[in-house]
DNA sequence: GTACAACTTAGAGTGCACTCCAAGTCAATA
DNA sequence: TATTGACTTGGAGTGCACTCTAAGTTGTAC
């Protein structure tokens, strides 16, 4: 309705979904049913953005559906959820500094192999 | 054959594979042919406990199959394949980089939001 | 000798997260 | 008035990476 309503396409552009994902994320129950313009069409608001950066973050940090799925349930609890919901992300923070550390280890070992193959590659050029 | 040689059941016991994935991974050609026991187990060596920790190292950063297959490819191309190799293996350190970047972005906003969590948690407590 | 466990194979089945399709509505433009 | 394009829906299809099944073989323990 006010221009800063968004349309599905506007929020995929924004947030990298594309529009198929966003109506599956509504369809199943990850965002609230998006209200709709008078000719049917999704009309994103802000609060639904912000919502929508947060789960985008927590799938590419590598949370499941299901548990955004109990997330987003424990959001409609309301503040009865707060303390649940701390817990989740809590769990979520654990497992995110083990990635980072894995990541960190990887790092290392691929830097490592492409040293060892770039000397291999100038010993080559000059042998 | 000699003490050092490892079970399918060991070598997943130590990389954390299943025997099933294994397997897999050696029907797709993801290892080279393990040797085979006088009984037809598979008889798995050293070198392969090397490359198989380097491949779950890929795999649990994110790595498709397909680019893990292609690197093993490039494996059986000796000598000639190291500039690939290579290249490979830097594509995939700069995805790392990024990877590491949103990870450490995900951690800052999921501790900001636990802090308010807990803030409204100690709020209600007294209140 | 027979039960059992650990292995073998080809190929079928599963779970997740999308991704697409067909048919229809609506508003604006040629 | 007819076409275009962006949207709507329920439901089917896809791709990836396993994961499991069924049937068979081998070696050890009772």
């Amino acid at each position: 309705m006010t221009d800063k309503d968004l349309t599905i396409q506007q929020v995929a552009g924004l947030t990298g979904l594309s529009v198929h994902t966003l109506r599956y994320y509504e369809k199943i129950g990850l965002m609230e049913p998006i209200r709709r313009a008078k000719n049917g069409h999704r009309s994103y608001h802000m609060d639904d953005m912000e919502w929508i950066r947060l789960i985008v973050r927590l799938r590419s940090t590598g949370m499941p559906i299901v548990e955004m799925q109990r997330f987003a349930d424990m959001m409609r609890m309301g503040n009865a959820g707060i303390s649940r919901r701390r817990a989740l992300l809590e769990e979520h923070e654990q497992k995110l500094m083990l990635q980072a550390k894995e990541l960190e280890d990887t790092l290392a070992v691929l830097r490592d192999k492409i040293a060892y193959y770039r000397a291999w590659e100038s010993g080559e050029h000059s042998g």
